[in-house]
DNA sequence: ACAATATAATTGCATTTGCAATAAAGGAGT
DNA sequence: ACTCCTTTATTGCAAATGCAATTATATTGT
């Protein structure tokens, strides 16, 4: 019975659990990770942009990000524009650590589709891309 | 940047918020509707079997188990040949509440897949049965 | 300019989550 | 039968999660 949606959810569970172990020692377990990622890919995001990028609710990912500026992996910059957003930056820290965290997503991005050929990841990538949640 | 594992990801997370918000009055959410859909269509499995079926950690498992069970969805049965094993069976209570639980499941299976054509479903079907985690 | 509405950040609080440890059986080899 | 190893269920504890409410600022309408 809907194969489709059950094995998206799987799939993701199952990413979930392999990160969650690779990163228990750095503790950037629980998608941690993920913020540093694509904090560092597009640095300047204000908070409840950069949760609505990850699709994560606000008040979890503005935690989180509190979690990672106290241990020095990010930070919060003022916008002179706006008094009501704070922009959200890596640090020389979460810079130095991207290259082992974008190695693992790598890695299991790789793994994830060392079944399909090429024209079948490329066919993926469409159909994923028409799906609307 | 690994467009594939992470859209999976971002549309397992627009369904699990979509759920959350879809369920909350009954208080099944954060996949406890999941729980009864699995455990009426496969009754009888012991804890660590349908953890792992759903592909969700044990101790949460039995943890949103022991939940259902107080509120009555949910009940164990000993297994007469191992005393190591409990087994997880629905309740009338269950039963009643399934249809609304397979409709919605349905609902977002049809609103997932709505923009894709027959021949794209079961071609994403196919390639995601062909991804490994 | 002013009021009403909307958006962003933040906090309170209760619940969920999951690693690690423990207890109770079961299974395998001798 | 006995020891060792594995599997299952369970609990303790600390952390993550997310709804609802609050505060501050910005935007829109008149």
């Amino acid at each position: 019975m809907f194969p489709i949606i059950r094995r998206i959810g799987a799939l993701t569970r199952l990413i979930q659990i392999d990160s969650n172990r690779y990163f228990k020692d750095d503790k950037l377990n629980n998608n941690l990770f993920i913020y540093i990622i694509r904090v560092v890919e597009r640095p300047g995001l204000f908070l409840g942009a950069l949760a609505d990028d990850m699709q994560i609710d606000r008040t979890t990912s503005f935690r989180t990000v509190q979690n990672l500026i106290k241990r020095d992996y990010l930070r919060l910059a003022a916008d002179p524009a706006n008094r009501k957003i704070k922009r959200v930056y890596p640090t020389e820290k979460a810079k130095a650590i991207y290259p082992k965290l974008h190695a693992y997503e790598a890695a299991k991005s790789a793994q994830l589709l060392a079944n399909l050929t090429p024209t079948e990841t490329a066919e993926l990538q469409r159909l994923l891309e028409k799906c609307q949640a």
